[in-house]
DNA sequence: CACTCTTCTGTGACCTTGTCACATACCCGC
DNA sequence: GCGGGTATGTGACAAGGTCACAGAAGAGTG
């Protein structure tokens, strides 16, 4: 459309998006402090997504879409074997951006593993062109993407370490401690845990019994509570 | 030093380094292509370096020092456990950048395990700060880049995978084929091998030894060769 | 409440993998 | 050909994974 009764530009007014954009990242400092224009330019072309917990945003063997930031909830990123057995790999937090799509992306490749969210998921999209030039004019982008890869694969490296090395009583008693709400409470069945740690549902159950005979947790079904962490904490750092 | 009878800037003779940085990089397409100015410029801050072959390049919890670019040679990258046993996660071989130095060094962390060199290793440095500029300036080296990730991470949750899921007599037969030269022979020791595969030596010894038995291959001291390698293949898709 | 259906948990038997201890066997240099 | 270091073989046992199946705990229904 044209405009011949007015030689200046009125600058548009920000959209609704940019608006919800800016007030969702205004909670993480790592990126609101930027206001560099490539990194302005870049939001503009942001998306707001809100996605119901438990859908799969990617699956195994998928191709790829956008660049994803994650506002609020998480993204549980698995792995699943052909016999059934699964093993979360890592989670997308707030404040963290999905870098597996981003590498996908730009390495044409196809997804290694499955994101599924775990809460109702607030996120913000980028589509690949515009990561691309955030990533060429934005140092402060730049930075945190280069950060979200080096803690990623920090932990993919301490996760084969805990795999090929770790026991199972320590594995599953670390995530116990890890998970437990504020009563010291873990609501989650057997089976569940067990494709956190990537074994069998079975292994999880005679631990927990060993535990519970020990007296350091008490079983319920769906449900365990710590009676005794710092026995459990204790069992951690000297097992016998 | 000023010329003041000519108005016209002699360009200078390229230096004995770039000549040298151009001719290695010959031999790799997906970089050699490149010719925008970016890139030649972060060319032009490139060293070569050679390192002879056993050295530990980084250490597990070292900080980190330069981009490196593996011309020729390789890096074996492994995670060591406090009782000995180890496990290569990965090698960096010719036309493949160190990715962990990168993130360590983009993220502020320290290396999350130790990089060893295999052969004799020929690699072109760049500091971090051209890498930084290459990346912002580059699309070319910014593709390249990604790409090294995605193909990383990828590999390192195939690596979760078989560790967590995969049975020690098809990773070790995998491993065989894959390893063995053009006579179909291994020079190795069971303790090298069960580091490869971050298992302990007496699996490996055991599992060959088993191997031996069913006639598959034969076994000598510092050395396997696959008598049968068809029937070793056909294990692999139906383990018995 | 009684009954059914589904999901979750417990357990024994057995196999694979990892650990420990120690016995051989092989190679190299002298 | 004789040590000494390195590599391999093996038995006994512990830990973890697989299979089969038995109960137990909720959820829903009439």
């Amino acid at each position: 459309m044209q405009n011949k009764d007015n030689e200046f530009k009125v600058p548009e007014p920000p959209r609704l998006d940019r608006v919800v954009i800016d007030e969702w990242l205004s909670h993480f400092p790592e990126l609101s402090g930027l206001n560099d224009p490539v990194w302005q330019k870049v939001l503009d072309s942001a998306r707001p997504v809100e996605i119901p917990a438990g859908i799969t945003v990617f699956r195994d063997g998928d191709g790829c879409q956008n660049y994803m930031f994650v506002i609020e909830g998480s993204v549980r990123v698995q792995k699943m074997a052909e016999n059934g057995r699964e093993i979360v790999l890592y989670r997308v937090s707030a404040g963290e951006a999905c870098i597996l799509t981003t590498s996908c992306l730009l390495s044409h490749q196809r997804y290694p593993a499955e994101g599924i969210t775990e809460d109702n998921l607030r996120a913000i999209s980028i589509p690949v062109t515009m990561f691309d030039e955030g990533i060429a004019g934005s140092a402060g982008f730049r930075a945190f993407v280069f950060s979200s890869y080096g803690r990623r694969i920090a932990d993919l490296i301490l996760l084969v370490e805990d795999v090929a090395f770790g026991r199972m009583d320590i594995r599953l008693g670390q995530y116990l401690l890890d998970s437990a709400n504020d009563d010291g409470d873990i609501a989650l069945t057997h089976q569940a845990m067990a494709a956190e740690l990537g074994t069998a549902r079975e292994v999880v159950s005679r631990q927990l019994k060993e535990f519970e005979r020990r007296g350091w947790v008490k079983l319920g079904r769906g449900v365990i509570s710590i009676s005794d962490s710092a026995a459990l904490k204790d069992h951690l750092s000297t097992p016998v």
